[in-house]
RNA sequence: GCGUCCGUAGCUCAAUGGAUAGAGUUUCGGACUUCGGAUCCGACGGUUAUAGGUUCGAGUCCUAUCGGGCGCACCA
């Protein structure tokens, strides 16, 4: 809708116009300031250019009304090309708000080390991701979402080192002391008791096994990771796993020709020539690969298999780590532009008003699968796509347990399960509800519809931007159309009933359709939850 | 100290350089002869941290200051 007034502007005017939303709504559907940026050239005042470019869209088909008010340009859609826009997307409700886009992206996110379960500051990760990835998908990008397994490096031993230590404590009743980085939690009790099984009881007190004991249980728990994700709709096309990489460790060296040097038995990148603070070493005096290794390696894999973009989602506490691995790319022979890296920031949580206290036998990190068993996935991807995801959030469990409007999930809900229980109520058929025409709608009818079909310039938007929170912005905005809509209008037994409903089942799609973008099934209806 | 993100209503957050800075929540006051009142309406609440600058126009861009988060490893 708002590409094709933008191009018809564009066509106009030999630029690309600024489209806006209207002051206020009796104003039209879209405005542009470009009367004051074209003041400048022509020397005239805009309020005069405003009046005359009005009165020159007289005969448009697009265009219902197109007139000036203190120089700016407000723009009216025919009642037309919106019902014809409307009909045609319910007829194709899988179709709207489609794009066309051709580009492959490749999309990494979470990457979380397999040494535990995911904990909450993953969570906002991994929803923002799958959002980007499923708006992407939406837009017709090829787009992969890829899961990085750095299952390589010192917090893999440790891993081995915390199931022995959980193992001796807990099964053999050994006093064990611990040393100060180890992991803990309930998740090691399982992977302890089928450690023993497969192995034998030996594996908990040989030391020179850990590292074969901790092999073995990545796997476990890239399970429960897996699981955790499920559960809250997020789901990858590859996994790649750092242990794979290093077979062409030396091969990804030679490429990096003047990049690397070796200076005191260690190998450097020589960063600092692409914008870094310093060197850095990739390659330490024992031999052992550092954790930038990794990634120089992973990269060049990304790289050599093709895409148009890449996209990193990272925790904010890597944002230092950017320049590196952007020098390493520029050193590999690639282009580093074609790297974007988004930042998730760190999440803090309040329950009813109080810091949520960290249960200790998770280990002192509020577990992602926790808040999902709290207050359910659907709110909790809805948070998560809620704020900026890069700045810091802090929110309250309690709101989103609440069922009312204060809770934004439950709202939008609540507007969808309206919208279906009057489809039943009513004695049309579907057919004879297609048939009505939206036209000679009433002022706020009107409204409601633009709104409704406002979605695919909001999902496009989106995800150029990179702002997924535009999204359940505009769902809410719309959801309170909907309930004012409701409230102010009766509908059934109405002899506009047909054309109403019609109108609420674009409302409806369009609701349906932002929510399965957020990872959210629409709900039909609602059941009142028993305290 | 350096880098980086940020500072908007009492609180949690919005606002492609554009018109009167918006929602929710809190507090107070209204609307049930009603398609689900699980909803709706109204009021209160702001010098957009501060000081300059650019612009026809700045919460948004630039500079400085103040305040906060996160980095600043041969850890991942």
């Amino acid at each position: 809708m708002k590409q094709r007034v933008s191009a018809l502007l564009r066509e106009k005017f030999g630029r690309e116009v600024v489209l806006e939303k209207p002051r206020d709504r009796s104003f039209g559907h879209f405005a542009t300031p470009i009367a004051f940026s074209l003041a400048k050239e022509l020397k005239q005042s805009p309020m005069k250019i405003a009046d005359e470019l009005a009165s020159s869209f007289e005969d448009s088909n697009v265009f219902g009304k197109v007139d000036s008010v203190k120089g700016y340009l407000n723009f009216r859609l025919s009642e037309d090309f919106l019902s014809e826009y409307a009909a045609w997307a319910l007829q194709n409700p899988h179709e709207f708000a489609k794009g066309e886009k051709k580009e492959k992206i490749l999309l990494e996110f979470v990457s979380a080390n397999p040494t535990g379960p995911l904990h909450i500051g993953h969570a906002r990760g991994a929803v923002y991701g799958d959002t980007l990835y499923r708006l992407a998908k939406h837009l017709g990008y090829d787009i992969t979402a890829e899961y990085y397994v750095n299952d390589a490096g010192n917090q893999i031993d440790l891993l081995g080192l915390s199931i022995q230590l959980y193992g001796r404590e807990n099964i053999l009743k050994e006093s064990v002391e611990y040393p100060q980085s180890y992991y803990r939690g309930e998740y090691l009790a399982p992977l302890a008791l089928e450690a023993v099984e497969k192995f034998g009881i030996e594996i908990l007190s040989d030391e020179s096994r850990q590292k074969e004991l901790a092999i073995w249980a990545k796997d476990g728990v890239m399970e429960i990771i897996k699981r955790d994700l499920g559960a809250t709709n997020i789901f990858f096309d590859t996994f790649v796993y750092e242990s794979s990489l290093y077979d062409d460790w030396e091969r990804v060296m030679a490429k990096m020709g003047e990049g690397i040097y070796k200076k005191d038995d260690k190998i450097f990148i020589a960063s600092s020539q692409k914008g870094d603070d310093s060197d850095r070493v990739v390659v330490r005096e024992d031999g052992r690969p550092t954790y930038l290794a990794g990634d120089i390696v992973y990269h060049n894999q990304k790289f050599e298999r093709g895409y148009d973009h890449y996209i990193n989602i990272w925790g904010a506490d890597h944002h230092g780590y950017i320049a590196r691995v952007k020098a390493a790319v520029e050193f590999l022979g690639y282009d580093s532009s074609k790297l974007e890296v988004q930042l998730s920031q760190m999440v803090s949580l309040l329950k009813d008003g109080e810091p949520y206290k960290m249960s200790k036998r998770a280990g002192n990190v509020i577990l992602m699968n926790d808040i999902v068993e709290e207050i359910g996935a659907d709110a909790l991807r809805f948070i998560f796509a809620s704020k900026k995801s890069d700045t810091a959030l802090e929110f309250d469990l309690a709101e989103f347990k609440k069922q009312d409007s204060s809770n934004p999930i439950f709202y939008i809900q609540y507007a969808h399960a309206r919208i279906k229980t009057l489809l039943l109520k009513s004695d049309l058929s579907e057919e004879e509800i297609m048939a009505a025409t939206l036209k000679n709608l009433d002022e706020a009818a009107d409204i409601l519809m633009f709104d409704a079909l406002l979605l695919p310039e909001i999902v496009e938007d989106a995800f150029a931007t990179r702002q997924v929170q535009k999204l359940p912005e505009y769902l809410k905005s719309l959801a309170a159309s909907l309930h004012k809509f409701y409230y102010d209008c009766r509908i059934i037994g109405t002899e506009d009933e047909a054309k109403l409903l019609k109108l609420l089942m674009i409302v409806g799609l369009s609701l349906k359709t932002g929510l399965s973008l957020m990872g959210i099934a629409a709900k039909d209806y609602m059941s009142k939850e028993e305290e």
